[in-house]
DNA sequence: GTAATATGATACAAGTATGTCTCAAAAAAA
DNA sequence: TTTTTTTGAGACATACTTGTATCATATTAC
């Protein structure tokens, strides 16, 4: 709130940057992290983490909005092509990169959702996929046959999947970009089925 | 341990089962409950939880050896077919009626693994479905060129994403089964790439 | 029916997390 | 430089969680 202030101070850019970072990484591995241990690994006092976020509940619907605010603004500048696949394909291009902000989304999402302000970016971002499906669906280029809600699930999750590998082994977002696009399309089977 | 043992008081297994079962639920909704809250969700006394389960930990790492054994057995009495697509199918029609207990494992693995025992029976699962899989290429009904790492984990990703998908729309175990298998091989593009 | 035993309720101690507060020091702003 | 403001360290009260122990009650096995 009034950290969003215009006129803030240098350090209060940078311990609320440390701490968003630092609770993003912590928090995707292990959701149950104390206050303490998030103000140890943002390399801030505790009472300093207080000051920018009065709870854990705040800070993490705080963190949750500034990532769907991120990947909004990410999908946004894009000018988007004619196609609808297309403009799938690029929304990965563009998610891969920033993809642990998806990720904790995904995963801390019992605990971010509950803002109002929260769910409604949320619920804003879900439709514009689910639409972008349905018009792709028309186009011909995503199976019509298969409900746009599963379709929907299958990429966050694949998503979220590619990110946690990419992370595992080391590749580089162009490499689990192109794995993730081939799989969400083209599945893993060999042959019709 | 010694509850495991032969002459069990028919109350102890009443309230084993009460409680494995309610912790599945409870956890994979609020992986953070505390013992009391499972107390409470099983419909036992705290005193009776930690007579059965000394520690959390403890809790978390056996109810999770034990979905591995049952995902084991359940996958151990199948008679295979020969071709490996066929095997692959099969595990996840009967995989799917437990996937819960796949959902549990994959949800709680960071306090599950740490256990000898589990990552023992664990990563023998994870053996025979990278084997299978690599049978399938072979067999040329699974992409090649795709690494099988890669497919395990979409394999775990998809089967977890399916659990949901049927739990909140309130699916029937053959529907999301066939929806897993479709997705799984052909993915949801309708062209070629 | 009787003896054995698992159970629930409860109390308890120790540890930990939360959120607030104060104050001297450091950094930024003027 | 001087003033303002953030910061870190720590104290503090509160509440929650954990794990153990006790004891009367109810269920089970025999």
């Amino acid at each position: 709130m009034s950290d969003l202030a215009k006129n803030a101070d240098a350090r209060m850019v940078r311990s609320r940057a440390a701490i968003v970072d630092s609770s993003i990484t912590l928090l995707l591995q292990n959701p149950g992290a104390s206050m303490s241990e998030i103000a140890v690994a943002a390399g801030v006092g505790r009472a300093t983490l207080y000051r920018h976020f009065e709870t854990k509940e705040a800070l993490v619907q705080e963190i949750s909005l500034l990532c769907l605010q991120e990947t909004e603004a990410a999908l946004g500048q894009l000018d988007m092509p004619e196609l609808a696949l297309d403009q799938i394909k690029l929304c990965i291009v563009h998610l891969m990169p920033m993809a642990n902000r998806y990720s904790f989304l995904l995963n801390l999402w019992s605990e971010a959702s509950g803002s109002a302000q929260v769910d409604a970016v949320y619920i804003d971002q879900l439709y514009k996929l689910a639409n972008m499906i349905e018009q792709a669906k028309v186009e011909g280029s995503i199976r019509a046959d298969l409900d746009t809600e599963w379709i929907v699930a299958h990429f966050d999750g694949l998503l979220n999947n590619a990110w946690w590998y990419k992370t595992k082994k080391g590749l580089s977002d162009e490499a689990v970009t192109q794995l993730m696009i081939n799989t969400f399309l083209a599945g893993v089977g060999a042959n019709e089925i």
